[in-house]
RNA sequence: GGAGGGCUCGCCUAGUGGCCGAUGGCGCCGGUCUUGAAAACCGGUGAGGCGUUACGCGUCUCCGUGGGUUCGAAUCCCACGCCCUCCGCCA
């Protein structure tokens, strides 16, 4: 949810950013009536609830005829207030209505326009020259580390078994993360990957994205995409002290369904609909969050860097950030097998838009609470074993491991295929 | 699945219809005392909206949520949610 104090200082601003999303600047304005709705309606009501407080008051200490009299009076605006707060309630509702159809303010040097629009920002690492290319299935399939076949007659098509090496690359990946995250001061965690429904809605999942959403029904559970719900969540309606940003790195398992993607990267486990995730989530102050998000960008790319695979690092159009981002800057790992780029990582800064829907704040130096900003970022992935496996293959079908993560597979240097 | 208990302003807690937006303790902040600190004592200390204005004032809302009764509800009634405990069942 976006300030309001801010919309109605400058509405414009919000217009303008609509335009730069691609999106109808309606919504806006809409946002705006239903603000001075509200107001006149409630002012309304708080006159007639403040003389029947008043009239309360006198009737308690009155006695006889005067008691009488005061009584027929206050009968009838009884009448009137209730009106009034039925009015009032309504207006409420409707301002949160359309509070949640306005998406977060863009921030300055964002590209306007679409999914295409993006602008590389850096290339880093070379791309190597690999004859023929084997793609991560066949290298995954030749050592017995990734199993659709399998995966696919247990529980159904994107989904597969890391079996092996496989196994112990996704775990040493995952650790490798995590070890990162610590040594940068993140407190890591093992979030819920079940969830309420307020988690969900307070995060804004269940907008725009709720086809993309598991739900167990019988429980009124929602199963999460990514860790970025039960972290961002975790501090719903607290206040928080500040004085240093709060930073989690979450280890969960994500559930995706995947609606509407049929047919879209169905090989190897590019597009699944469950993977695991090390994902970095920050609490900070609003000042404070345009340099916490190139700290998370940083720390996605000393990862890409300790798996040694070329990547690029993309700035998002307008038209492509969800409705919480302001920005949103994602690495995208060359993949040899298809001779491009696919997003490995996603950092987004989402201010004060995310906090402010889930109540999330902190004390500022004068005491008062405000409202807190929140930042999230991948720090690494099953999906990030696609660019590992096909970046460092040889002619033979063997893996080079990059030297981060020998350690997590017994100390080799190379992993042979096994047929 | 069965039975019971609970939900009040950071934490604990008082409060059975008007004197309650709410008691007390802890914590926190300020002061007195002290070379300094602790202790003791004194004072202050929830959140949000709107208005006014300049940091004070006015007003309304908030005692799990939603309804109801009433001139008036933290308090009475109904429904729901959540937490906890015990029993059963299963890991």
């Amino acid at each position: 949810m976006i300030d309001l104090r801010l919309l109605r200082e400058d509405p414009e601003l919000f217009r303008a950013g609509q335009r730069l999303r691609g999106e109808s600047t309606e919504v806006v304005d809409d946002l705006l009536r239903a603000d001075e709705e509200r107001r006149s309606v409630t002012q309304r009501f708080e006159a007639v609830r403040a003389e029947q407080k008043s009239l309360g008051k006198q009737v308690a200490k009155s006695s006889g005829d005067e008691r009488a009299a005061l009584l027929a009076r206050t009968k009838e605006l009884a009448a009137e207030v209730k009106t009034a707060e039925t009015a009032a309630t309504e207006a409420d509702q409707a301002l949160r209505r359309a509070h949640l159809a306005v998406p977060n303010l863009v921030q300055d040097g964002v590209p306007a326009g679409g999914e295409d629009d993006f602008v590389v920002l850096r290339e880093v690492g070379d791309i190597p020259s690999i004859e023929n290319p084997k793609d991560h299935l066949e290298l995954g399939e030749g050592l017995r580390a990734i199993d659709t076949e399998r995966g696919a007659k247990v529980s159904g098509s994107r989904f597969y078994f890391l079996t092996g090496v496989g196994a112990l690359l996704q775990l040493g990946l995952l650790q490798m993360a995590v070890q990162q995250a610590v040594e940068h001061g993140f407190t890591p965690s093992i979030t819920p990957s079940l969830v309420r429904p307020e988690a969900m809605e307070g995060t804004g999942f269940l907008g725009s994205h709720a086809s993309e959403v598991y739900r167990l029904e019988a429980d009124d559970l929602f199963l999460v995409g990514t860790s970025e719900v039960a972290l961002a969540a975790y501090h719903s309606n607290e206040i928080l002290d500040l004085t240093t940003p709060e930073r989690f790195a979450g280890w969960s398992t994500c559930y995706r369904r995947e609606a509407g993607s049929h047919g879209k990267d169905v090989r190897g486990i590019l597009r699944v609909h469950q993977f695991d995730k090390v994902e970095m989530f920050s609490f900070c102050r609003p000042e404070e969050a345009t340099d916490e998000h190139l700290r998370l960008l940083a720390m996605e790319e000393e990862m890409l860097a300790k798996v040694e695979v070329p990547y690029r690092v993309i700035d998002v159009a307008a038209g492509d950030l969800g409705s919480s981002a302001s920005r949103k800057l994602d690495c995208e790992a060359w993949v040899p097998s298809q001779q491009r780029y696919r997003e490995v990582t996603s950092t987004s800064n989402c201010t004060t838009f995310q906090a402010r829907r889930l109540n999330v704040r902190y004390r500022d130096e004068d005491g008062r609470p405000q409202t807190a900003a929140t930042l999230n970022g991948t720090l690494a992935t099953t999906r990030w074993l696609i660019p590992i496996l096909e970046n460092h293959q040889q002619p033979d079908g063997s893996v080079r491991v990059p030297k981060a993560l020998q350690p997590f597979l017994g100390g080799r240097d190379v992993l042979e295929p096994t047929r």
